[in-house]
DNA sequence: CCAAAAACATGATTTTTATCATGTTTTAAA
DNA sequence: TTTAAAACATGATAAAAATCATGTTTTTGG
């Protein structure tokens, strides 16, 4: 289960924030960090447990998200090879805010809360991508709070499809979404209830933007889901 | 206009972030920043023009807000005496995201890029403190996209109007909001139609909950405002 | 391979919310 | 102060979206 060798090398092959960091201070991540597998499904850490650490994914995919008052999942981020999570609870001094669970068989190093802390205390280098990395969430997260306050499902879903493209990509075929959610998971990260969902997606399909095939997601007229999704930026 | 005496002392007496940095860096801004005073209806700066350097806010209230592709205002965060803004954009090497207005006379000091960056990379102190900002900032964006995603207007609403009296307070009364917003504003900070809000608002007052006299907002039952509300946490 | 559970699909209905219309009140500028 | 514009208010209507109901298909564990 813990495999040193299998991400020896992570923070080098994938852009994580962490090849950002002086060459001293990497090898000693390297040394110290703990790479571990999680099944499609498993939990890395749950909302209101107390961080550890930071986690990156070496291989694999994962997602982010809020349980809501009445219990209803909201997915708050996708994340994939190179990405970095966990660190939001760890800075701000809080409990987990949020669950990540794994979405596939997941490759991941955990770096311990010390470590990661003292590497930032001293790489003031390391410390500006940590900066940037969080503004280009708090952007991201407030675009999408624009959008769920003031664009209908239609748009939302269709922006969801591309934003799902541009986090995971295509498979070989070039046009099949690179990643199997199920239809409840796309409501939730839609922010929508799962019928409407699954009802938009059959239109879409109707209208040939995109072709189902259980999980599989195929972008048939990206164009048009462009226009669909009426982005101005 | 410009008069530095003015908040010459201000990241002392106001808690900003700056507080945390080394006594020569907190001098070295003091002696640099440029302070301004900017009428009620004033902006700051413009979504999509470019950052040259963070400000802080002395005294007064400010509003951020992005523009919805299709002009509708969303309003993203308010601000008080102490609260620093513009830094996200500056962090990510992006334009201003948002727009910033003064929501009465607002006395605010400047701080330019190169001082506040070069401060940043030799004080791991205050680049921590900005981390925890953004991690904050980035904690409640996503509460507040999950409650726009799954919870109600009027929940929303209720919810707001606490969110307000948190942020700004009670005037001496203490019963009455300490901050004029339009019907329009508050609709667009809860995420609604003015109407929604405007009608909303009628109900909290039939309901006793609330008092409204012109742009003043008392609260009258605040237990029962938190429940209905609806709020776990 | 089979059975049960979970996920998917779609129609009907209800609820929520936005929009439209119209009148009143407040605010601000001449 | 007066007057036009903006903000507020509220009813009526339309549109959007959630919920409920029911049947089908796909997954999954034994």
């Amino acid at each position: 289960m813990n495999d040193h060798s299998t991400c020896q090398s992570c923070s080098q092959r994938f852009n994580s924030v962490f090849c950002k960091a002086k060459e001293e201070y990497v090898n000693q991540i390297n040394e110290q960090k703990i790479c571990n597998v999680y099944k499609r499904g498993q939990i890395l850490f749950n909302e209101g447990s107390y961080p550890f650490g930071v986690y990156c994914i070496n291989d694999g995919k994962v997602k982010l998200s809020h349980q809501g008052d009445d219990g209803k999942e909201q997915i708050i981020r996708l994340l994939k090879a190179g990405d970095v999570l966990g660190y939001r609870a760890l800075l701000s001094g809080d409990r987990y805010s949020a669950s990540a669970v794994a979405l596939e068989d997941t490759q991941i190093c955990f770096i311990p809360k010390d470590l990661f802390v003292s590497v930032l205390k001293l790489d003031p280098g390391l410390a500006f991508e940590m900066m940037k990395l969080l503004s280009d969430e708090l952007h991201r997260a407030e675009i999408k709070l624009t959008h769920l306050a003031q664009k209908p499902i239609r748009e939302r879903l269709a922006e969801t499809l591309l934003f799902i493209k541009e986090t995971y990509g295509f498979e070989e075929d070039g046009i099949t979404l690179n990643v199997r959610l199920s239809r409840e998971e796309i409501a939730n990260l839609v922010g929508t209830a799962t019928e409407s969902a699954i009802r938009l997606l059959s239109e879409f399909k109707k209208d040939g933007m995109v072709e189902l095939d259980g999980k599989k997601i195929k972008i048939m007229k990206p164009k048009e889901l462009i226009r669909a999704a009426n982005l101005q930026d």
